[in-house]
DNA sequence: CAGGTACCCTACCTACCCGATAGGAAACGC
DNA sequence: GCGTTTCCTATCGGGTAGGTAGGGTACCTG
């Protein structure tokens, strides 16, 4: 009943490029400094953007000046998109387990209540999670004072 | 992002007795029974049933003629009740690991708004959770027209 | 009071998977 | 071509979920 911390850091990875990239979308941030930003070992944040890249989620750029950004505009990018692609399951978060207990021979007699039961949670979680965009998070982080780094805003002067 | 499998079974364990004894309330269900027919192992149920009994939620009664029934009516025992009886969460099943996060020296920069989300979330669903009764889920098993077991009510007739 | 029933307590075990690290290859820019 | 940065694959240690096991304790019945 958690979730996962390649999620977790997933979503931090994401809000961390549209945050920095607010004024500039499409600006490629290299792994190495959302990284330090947001204290997410480097190696094992390559392998969660490759797992967005394949979702299509961000798209990348290789060489110096490379980096990640983000395949859509961030108002169009939410946390199930997220959580679906990271959380390695497509559909039916609580459910599917549920599920497997009624494969094995003989379900158990409760079993037609409670599989409706962990459905409806599903519903009610993905719907929260479909509800809320990158965009939103951004806010959020403005609405909070924080702080962008300028090294990407330069160009921009 | 699941529920353990100990949550589940402990469901529908505590539905079964209310749903067996939705007519005589108070009467003892023995475990074995509950085992057999939700398809629980028995050595594994027992354990479950210590957890909800600390809990508060059931009690038991020992020797022949023994078993668990409800501690609380049916209609006054939640989900949530159950998920923090057996999913050894007090408060906050998503929020407690991103906690975790900032504990560590040097938070991450995105901290603020990805924890004050996933609070957000545990509201969600805990409010979900304490909606639910067990009550609820009777009425559901009987509009469902599962079959209760007769050996119960044999001694109302 | 004897013996079976059923709960109770504790320990233990095992397979899985999360989280992370590592090595190296491929692309890109200057 | 040389440094940078992404990409792919393999590996691995530790924690824990899920279940088994053994033995004890209360209770009812005859």
């Amino acid at each position: 009943m958690k979730l996962s911390a390649k999620t977790r850091y997933g979503v931090r990875a994401v809000f961390d490029i549209a945050f920095q990239t607010q004024n500039c979308p499409g600006v490629a941030v290299p792994a190495k400094e959302i990284a330090e930003r947001e204290k997410v070992p480097l190696r094992y944040l390559e392998q969660i953007f490759q797992d967005l890249r394949r979702a299509g989620l961000v798209e990348s750029k290789r060489g110096p000046r490379g980096g990640y950004f983000l395949k859509r505009p961030a108002d169009k990018t939410t946390l199930a998109d997220l959580v679906v692609a990271l959380e390695g399951v497509s559909a039916g978060l609580f459910a599917s387990d549920a599920r497997s207990d009624d494969a094995e021979l003989g379900k158990p007699a409760s079993a037609e209540v409670t599989c409706a039961l962990w459905e409806e949670l599903d519903g009610v979680v993905q719907q929260w999670f479909q509800q809320v965009t990158m965009d939103d998070l951004v806010k959020r982080g403005n609405a909070l004072g924080l702080g962008r780094d300028d090294t990407l805003n330069m160009y921009f002067i």
